[in-house]
DNA sequence: AGCACGCCGACT
DNA sequence: GTCGGCGTGCTC
């Protein structure tokens, strides 16, 4: 019958072809290739490239993935499987983003699926666990199979069919107390008592605000009055009303009663009674319902004028910027630290949203503070953005989607705010250019922000705006050559000259026995002098805890790391040994364990030493630490600074964190406790990551019409570092570095690709090196291939470490060919059975 | 990345 | 004899 029916039925005139479409989806998982699958016929319509669909993957998985191409052409070798599911109608990922995370994994040497991985705020993806229920024909009566104890034990989880429970698998292991209850499961499936499902849900959850309004009915004066009379007998309920009344105008504005008010502004005051709210609620007075609010206030505060004006200097360094963008898409702007950029970044933010484009805002972590957000905010209102590694991820959705749907136009973010959802951005700001932290190392994509917002600008047409004091040398050398527009800045804001800057030679001190723990007399009495002036001081320790190492006095043991080659660090404040690579932690050792004497004594110093030793020697001094152990907290970091600014506390002791764009008018002193654990690493940037530590701390010292001094401690003040450094000239540490550069072969003018093997075994660890660098010394030639070599810390978690360095000419055509060809070297390894449990990785650009 | 299938030691 | 360890191979 209904055969016949389809038989007879002719299509609708009206409808299309049939075709048949298959997706490529984007599997959130570090897969090499896209995977096809088949669109049911009925769904045709739904299909969106850059959206969401639920599939099954494998025997037993189900995955929410991207959408990344639609086709009509059907796999030849194998036979796709359906999609399950459409989530989105619209694309939560757009065209220039996939394009972008494209080449990204292309150029980062990882997967599209990693790169999606990393990109998606958690909430995006979903999750997806199986679940078991009972089955519906399933009874106990009847039940014919024998039941195992386990089994039991389910079954009487899982209630009666009728109030239909379901268990998650972790669940089921829970309970059971074993991890392997598969076969449990198995068999339960198989003697018909439960059946499986899979559950997925969205995990993003709108904010909602429980509000209450005047129920309709009463709002007329007439009505209002009436009621009043019945609740005569009840003050607490005519107060609750009256106080509604009171904050909202119910009778001149019907509008402000159908917004309704916050039911916590009714029950969460002391004065009123929360079940007196209730009673009205449940007599129909009030009605309660609840509104879906956003996580940021939509309120704007934004003056659209900026509240400042822009100081000559300003004004033609902005002139320049624009005139650089008339001819060119990147422009490096090359100011002073306290040169008043980000002035000029408003004024240009404001004028690309004028011209109706999104604008992104990058910024390192530790610069974007509330301080800058409040002075975007105040400008750019509900426009604008934040995208911060801190947010919960409701709030990276809500951040995520307002991209999406236009309602942020500015977005200020971390390195991570790269991967938002753009789609016509016309400015792109990277403030700080030059950080490492915009570098992500561990999980792969090994991204360098800044490199992906150049080419992010060039898919977009996108103007692309560095900014820093101190430029990489890379960037700096693309502006010289003109590739980059360049733009100075050398006037500091308001007056304020540049600091002095002090060496102190610490050798000399030592011998003449002035030094006091790590402060020379000469630090000290500069602390000492500033103090008694009212100003405050910052000191830098590049190392946090209280000592590196630990040693016995008799036998010279020292407690190290079970899982990596470092030695443990002391931390004070917890009286444990710490590890800063695994995290590994135990109590501080009191006596020696190979010898059995007590003289356990701490060698080398971190920021909690300098602490220590400060509030002993100047118990005057209020000192507070700003280090990776004192701001873990969630809020800990706002209130140190905020302590610092409002001069609670007069001396700041802390590691990077407290280089970097932190502006107190009262600072006059900036000393660096040991300049020579930052020059002496053994890197080729070790030259520019300290000049740029130094500068950019120095930029701490005065500020608002203030000279401030620097006071660098060094065993050797004659390093060549240094007379950079004291001179304050960038450009002069910029043409001694860079020739220094050409010289050695590196970056700018070759690119560099660490790979690192890790592999549990240190002896099998080195043979798979060795013959990887083998396979790409006959790939890429003698020259290009440095190593392997077991880095520095040659164990870290358990892995024993080897690198190899290649070094390629910059030419695109280069990069391509080279990088087939290291991909083709890591599979031969990958390949040999010994070599299978190594782990291969490739740090594109490495920092 | 999971998670299955597949081959070797200590136990009902 | 089996249960269960984790080694390698696949997932459209």
């Amino acid at each position: 019958m209904t055969l016949a029916l389809d038989f007879v039925a002719p299509t609708p005139a009206s409808a299309p072809d049939r075709v048949t479409l298959f997706v490529d989806v984007i599997l959130p998982l570090p897969l090499p290739r896209l995977y096809t699958y088949r669109v049911p016929f009925e769904l045709n319509d739904n299909v969106v490239i850059g959206g969401r669909v639920i599939v099954q993957f494998g025997a037993k998985k189900t995955l929410s993935c991207i959408v990344a191409a639609v086709h009509e052409t059907p796999p030849t070798n194998y036979q796709a499987k359906y999609i399950l599911e459409f989530i989105d109608d619209a694309p939560v990922v757009t065209q220039p983003q996939l394009k972008l995370f494209r080449w990204m994994a292309d150029y980062y040497l990882c997967t599209l699926g990693e790169v999606i991985n990393a990109a998606l705020p958690a909430a995006l993806k979903l999750s997806s666990e199986s679940r078991i229920q009972l089955h519906p024909s399933f009874s106990r009566e009847e039940n014919e199979y024998p039941l195992t104890p386990q089994e039991e034990l389910i079954i009487d989880a899982l209630g009666a069919v009728s109030d239909g429970k379901a268990l998650t698998f972790t669940e089921v292991g829970d309970l059971l107390g074993i991890a392997s209850f598969h076969k449990v499961i198995k068999s339960l499936m198989h003697k018909d008592v439960i059946f499986l499902f899979e559950h997925t849900a969205d995990k993003y959850a709108p904010k909602v605000l429980k509000k209450v309004r005047l129920a309709h009915r009463y709002v007329t004066a007439g009505a209002l009055e009436e009621l009043f009379n019945v609740l005569g007998s009840k003050p607490k309920q005519l107060d609750a009303l009256l106080h509604y009344l009171q904050r909202v105008p119910v009778v001149q504005n019907e509008h402000a009663n159908h917004a309704g008010l916050e039911k916590a502004a009714l029950t969460s005051s002391p004065r009123l009674s929360a079940s007196a709210v209730n009673t009205l609620i449940k007599n129909g007075v009030l009605e309660q319902f609840d509104q879906i609010v956003s996580r940021f206030p939509m309120d704007d505060g934004a003056t659209t004028q900026p509240n400042f004006d822009l100081t000559a200097a300003q004004l033609t360094a902005r002139d320049e910027i624009m005139q650089h963008f008339g001819a060119r898409d990147i422009t490096l702007l090359h100011g002073v630290t306290g040169a008043g950029k980000t002035e000029i970044y408003i004024d240009l933010i404001q004028q690309a949203l004028a011209g109706g484009g999104q604008v992104l805002y990058l910024l390192p972590e530790i610069a974007l503070t509330a301080q800058i957000v409040t002075r975007l905010m105040r400008v750019f209102g509900s426009r604008l953005g934040v995208y911060h590694s801190k947010f919960s991820d409701n709030e990276r959705v809500e951040v995520w989607n307002g991209v999406l749907g236009g309602r942020f136009q500015v977005v200020v973010g971390v390195r991570s705010a790269v991967f938002l959802p753009f789609d016509n951005l016309s400015l792109i700001i990277v403030d700080e250019e030059h950080e490492s932290s915009y570098k992500q190392y561990d999980p792969a994509p090994r991204y360098n922000a800044r490199e992906v917002a150049l080419m992010m600008g060039s898919f977009q047409g996108a103007k692309v705006l560095l900014g820093s004091a101190t430029p990489a040398v890379e960037t700096y050398y693309q502006a010289r050559q003109g590739r980059y527009g360049l733009v100075t800045l050398s006037k500091r804001f308001g007056e304020a000259g540049m600091p002095d800057v002090e060496l102190v030679d610490t050798r000399k001190a030592r011998e003449q026995k002035s030094m006091h723990n790590h402060f020379t007399a000469e630090l000290l009495g500069e602390i000492e002098r500033k103090l008694g002036a009212q100003e405050q001081v910052i000191l830098f320790q590049n190392r946090r805890g209280y000592s590196p190492v630990v040693a016995c006095d008799d036998c010279g043991w020292i407690p190290k790391c079970a899982n990596c080659a470092v030695s443990l660090s002391y931390h004070k404040h917890s009286h444990e040994l710490r590890c800063h690579y695994c995290g590994y932690h135990e109590s501080m050792v009191v006596k020696c364990p190979a010898c059995g004497s007590r003289a356990v004594k701490t060698v080398g110093f971190g920021t909690e030493k300098i602490e220590d030793d400060l509030k002993i020697m100047l118990p005057q001094a209020n000192v507070q630490r700003m280090d990776l152990d004192t701001t873990r907290a969630k809020n800990s970091y706002q209130q140190i600074i905020s302590d610092f600014e409002k001069q609670n506390t007069n001396v700041l002791v802390g590691t990077q964190m407290v280089t970097k764009g932190l502006d107190f008018a009262n600072v006059s002193l900036v000393g660096i406790i040991n300049a020579d654990s930052i020059i002496h690493y053994p890197d080729f940037r070790a030259h520019e990551r300290a000049y740029q530590m130094f500068v950019q701390v120095s930029g701490r010292a005065g500020r608002k019409g203030k000279k401030g001094k620097v006071l660098i401690q060094t065993a050797d003040p004659t390093q060549v570092i240094f007379d950079k450094v004291m001179r304050n000239d960038y450009e002069e540490f910029y043409n001694y570095e860079i020739t220094q550069r050409h010289e050695h072969g590196y970056p700018p003018f070759t690119r560099i690709i660490k790979m690192t093997v890790k592999h549990v075994e240190q002896g099998v660890g080195e043979k798979a090196a060795i013959l990887l660098a083998q396979e790409l010394v006959e790939r890429l030639g003698a020259g290009a291939v440095l190593g392997p070599e077991a880095p520095y810390i040659f164990r870290i978690r358990n892995f024993f470490l080897q690198e190899i360095t290649i070094k390629l000419e910059r030419a695109h055509t280069v990069l391509r060919h080279a990088k087939q060809q290291i991909g083709e070297a890591m599979d031969v390894v990958r390949d040999q059975k010994e070599f299978k449990q190594a782990r291969l990785v490739a740090d594109v650009d490495p920092m």
